[in-house]
DNA sequence: AGGCGTATTTGCGCTGAAGCAAACTGCAGG
DNA sequence: CCTGCAGTTTGCTTCAGCGCAAATACGCCT
């Protein structure tokens, strides 16, 4: 049954290389579980008990405000660790995981992670450098919503997705899992109403063909050349 | 001389309860150095060389956008880390750091990492504490960005000034290092005209005190209020 | 095939904050 | 003391994008 897990495990960027004695001690401690779609693999605030890695599926990764608005922080694809409060010297996550479609995901309890850092150096570096990049990016996303329009917003959110969960089709590219305009509304602080129009403007425009809950980009030149249009100064 | 350095750093959150020995090695790769008013101490993708302890003063972290626009990440204060990409395995510099008053900063070269990581372990995790400080942060900017109103985000930027570089006067609790209406805009993505209106609505308000580079909170609670006023549903 | 709930599209009016322009003020340097 | 400049204030205009509302369209379930 580890067998299969190994596999999957040493495909990843970031294990790879890892003697399979390694693999094997960071595979003992670890428990695979299935989230159908929709499912909470855990919640914003409550306690941090355990780190995963997604082995298969997407998630959405959502912060809610005391306020109560949403925001969609990230989706997570195969192969991310997530929930990974531990690294930090957190004790609670800071935001929820939910499962986008139905998910496969490896979990550790908390208590393996000292073990598995000490005894396997490249596992904590690569925590650490995702850590660093969700940061990089996070910061990204912050220049991004206090300098651009909302098109721009919108274009480049769109364009994470497809480069970094596209699926080839016959059409363009598509995003691999279902996604509402209010999810993207989520994303880039905006409404859903907005998104709509966009989306439907760059139909006309030739650059995306959409539906309900998908959305197909056929030409990513375009779109990008719209992401980059500066505010008129 | 290091004696001046070792009691500065001992009474540094982080460093609390560490041994004299593990000063000594901490301190021993170390140099320090003063950085005059403005003196950019790293720039924006340039080589990441060295990692940094600011011992006095405060620095502003900025990052440039392609297209021109700036952004004031954060400000460090008395006792931080910064400038440590190589904690998160990078080798260029994601922003710029300006003095914004006299500072005088510790400094190791980057080779010094992984030998003060693993012989003083606390280090290391202190570091890695600071990065999810930081992320924790910035996701919560971009919560801000996405869902508050101008006043609030500027309400919530002023606080946080206040909060973690703030000095207690006759009048108020003072923003400790010169600060103009621009800079603030170039922490909320907006501009400075609009700044400037809403700190005079506030000094009207008799909430705020400010003049030229510089801003005192008289009455922080009903800032508070102000930047938890919730956009109308 | 029909019905239903959820997702999407689209029109319209309003307004917060940006853009533009101009006047004002405090501080540093001569 | 005077001058100049960087920083600040304030009025007016404009418009991107939100709130509101209503009409469709799609897919699933029976």
């Amino acid at each position: 049954m580890p067998t299969l897990d190994r596999s999957l495990i040493a495909g990843l960027s970031g294990f790879a290389g890892l003697s399979g004695e390694a693999l094997d001690l960071i595979l003992s401690s670890a428990r695979s579980a299935r989230y159908p779609k929709d499912a909470e693999i855990f919640s914003q605030d409550g306690e941090a008990t355990s780190f995963f890695l997604l082995l298969s599926g997407h998630i959405r990764v959502v912060r809610t405000t005391p306020a109560g608005d949403q925001l969609i922080a990230r989706y997570i694809n195969e192969g991310e660790l997530f929930g990974i409060a531990i690294a930090m010297g957190r004790t609670t996550y800071p935001a929820s995981a939910v499962a986008a479609v139905d998910c496969v995901a490896l979990s550790w309890p908390n208590g393996a992670w000292a073990d598995l850092q000490s005894r396997v150096p490249a596992f904590g570096a690569s925590a650490y450098q995702t850590i660093g990049t969700r940061l990089q990016e996070t910061q990204s996303r912050v220049m991004e919503m206090s300098t651009q329009q909302v098109e721009q917003r919108i274009a480049s959110a769109v364009l994470r997705l497809v480069n970094q969960s596209g699926r080839k089709t016959a059409e363009g590219i598509e995003i691999d899992f279902p996604i509402t305009r209010q999810d993207i509304a989520e994303m880039t602080g905006t409404t859903l109403h907005t998104v709509s129009r966009l989306l439907s403007a760059w139909e006309d425009a030739g650059i995306v063909k959409s539906g309900r809950q998908k959305v197909t980009v056929t030409d990513p030149h375009a779109l990008m050349l719209v992401s980059e249009n500066r505010r008129r100064k």
